[in-house]
DNA sequence: CCATTGCGATTACGTCTGTAAACATGAAGC
DNA sequence: GCTTCATGTTTACAGACGTAATCGCAATGG
């Protein structure tokens, strides 16, 4: 995800993400489609929504397809790769690039249900194999 | 970590963060030892320093000893309390408020070590118990 | 004592972000 | 055909952020 300066990778914005979110779900959308799904949620107007897919498009997350007159919006930016992205970069920035001490900390703030455990732990078997 | 705004906790920015961590290793320091820690792999001056912890103390993430003429600074937001939130904070923003698809996430993005495995088992046994 | 230094406070400025209005224009509706 | 509507584009503005200079002044050093 790169804009017009190649060494500082563009990032998507919290308010932006709302956005992509609606998009990952549902696409293509019209900009008014986008804001039936946010909208009253965020408390935004459609000229908010627009102001967004706008500088999505410009940091070419998002991709544009004329119909008629308007436009319908659809993801460039894949969600895993978000995802993945913000998640590497939480644990680059506080975990010295470590996920165990993440997970420590998630633990610890009893945030984990069994649920997840679980899953981590058929995960762990899987990894370890 | 509330500033004037109690609905809107102030986030501690990513430059700020630096700072955080210098006073985080060690404590109580002047400006210009911050700089010390910080400037050189930064590339920043002590000017931006200054700046940085002034609206740190603005925002309560750090308190001021009155040194002479100059102030020794220490943080008052406990490291573990600002990892815990920005961690919480991505898995809510990201993953529905579960862990366990953001270790999933890690996890196929090949960013678990062996021994990042091997801790989490460890973690995973005790918290199953 | 005077000049220099060091420090916090204040100011500066560009970019990004949040939120949205205003504008220009073609399509739709009456 | 004319008015209204919907849409993308442009503009707006405040606050946060990144980075740093400048200012005011007391302490330090020669």
């Amino acid at each position: 995800m790169s804009g017009s300066n190649p060494e500082k990778p563009e990032r998507i914005s919290d308010a932006e993400h709302a956005v992509m979110e609606a998009l990952w779900k549902r696409s293509p959308l019209t900009a008014s489609e986008v804001c039936d799904e946010v909208c009253e949620q965020r408390d935004w107007s459609l000229a908010t929504v627009k102001t967004l897919l706008s500088r999505l498009v410009a940091k070419k997350a998002i991709a544009t397809q004329p119909d008629g007159r308007r436009f319908l919006y659809s993801p460039l930016l894949e969600r895993a790769d978000y995802t993945g992205s913000e998640s590497r970069r939480l644990v680059d920035r506080l975990f010295g690039g470590r996920a165990a001490p993440l997970f420590a900390q998630l633990a610890e703030a009893e945030a984990l249900t069994e649920d997840d455990l679980a899953e981590m732990e058929a995960l762990l078997k899987e990894l370890r194999k």
